[in-house]
DNA sequence: ATGGTCGCTAAGCGA
């Protein structure tokens, strides 16, 4: 089974990508963020057409949303209220492979504003609550379960172009890659990106659409994440980012990733 | 040290 994440910034401004996407790399489930639609005006004919004819789909107007699109059926669909704030940051689905149920969670953590100081930036603030509440989420978990999505953080040094240069960026400090180990921790999660690309190997996801040549300048981070419950270790089959994708015309500043597993 | 770019929805916000 192969699982996407992509954060598309827009869904309804890239159908062309994602149309490419689907054909090119053939995902069984496609976990899009920052759908930017509210869940009735999602483009659900678009992926009907193409097989991808089960969703469950979590937006809001303006900014935010994440749908997760399936061509294999979906054994349920639930929605979490994160930090108490009503906005659309999660999906979660149930599927049923081999002789055992897995739940897929797809995730748009907050990106966290510009200054790492929540007394002066709430936007920080949230994101810390947000990542308290996964923490406390992950230590109960006892489904099997893959994790994916865009968590705005990058935890390792070669996470990021900079290590030095990123310490007091938001998405590369310290309280968040302290925080992201502990989420990591409190489910005994397997980075699977990690997993098949070990540090330090470089492994980005997402290039600032600021730079003039993000190819070339390559000042990337790894903000975009699969993980997976213990006990699927050994289902992990590959896992990579297609950067490609990051060139294609009008593209999204995320590139998607694929994990492959055999359960 | 600073500003650089997107998409939403109609001036500024969120990223």
């Amino acid at each position: 089974m192969r699982i996407a994440s992509w954060n598309i910034n827009s869904v309804r401004a890239r159908l062309d990508l994602v149309d490419r996407f689907l054909k090119d790399y053939q995902p069984d489930i496609l976990c899009l963020q920052e759908i930017k639609v509210m869940t009735e005006l999602f483009p659900r004919d678009f992926f009907t057409e193409r097989g991808y004819d089960h969703m469950a789909i979590h937006g809001q107007k303006n900014h935010h949303g994440v749908a997760t699109v399936s061509r294999v059926p979906l054994a349920s669909e639930d929605i979490t209220n994160w930090c108490d704030k009503g906005d659309a940051r999660h999906v979660r689905i149930g599927v049923d492979v081999a002789s055992d149920r897995i739940f897929l969670d797809n995730f748009y953590v907050p990106a966290g504003g510009d200054v790492a100081d929540r007394e002066v930036n709430d936007k920080f603030g949230h994101k810390l609550d947000f990542m308290d509440e996964m923490i406390e989420w992950s230590s109960k978990l006892k489904e099997s379960t893959i994790l994916v999505g865009d968590l705005n953080v990058a935890p390792l040094p070669s996470d990021v172009w900079s290590h030095k240069s990123l310490l007091k960026v938001v998405s590369h400090t310290p309280v968040e890659t302290d925080k992201m180990q502990d989420m990591l921790s409190a489910h005994d999660w397997l980075d699977v990106m990690r997993h098949i690309t070990p540090a330090p190997e470089r492994l980005f996801s997402w290039w600032s659409y600021r730079a003039r040549d993000w190819r070339a300048s390559d000042r990337g981070r790894r903000l975009d994440h699969v993980w997976a419950s213990p006990q699927l270790k050994n289902s992990v089959k590959d896992c990579r980012v297609i950067e490609d994708a990051r060139g294609w015309e009008k593209p999204s500043d995320h590139a998607p990733v694929i994990a492959d597993f055999d359960f």
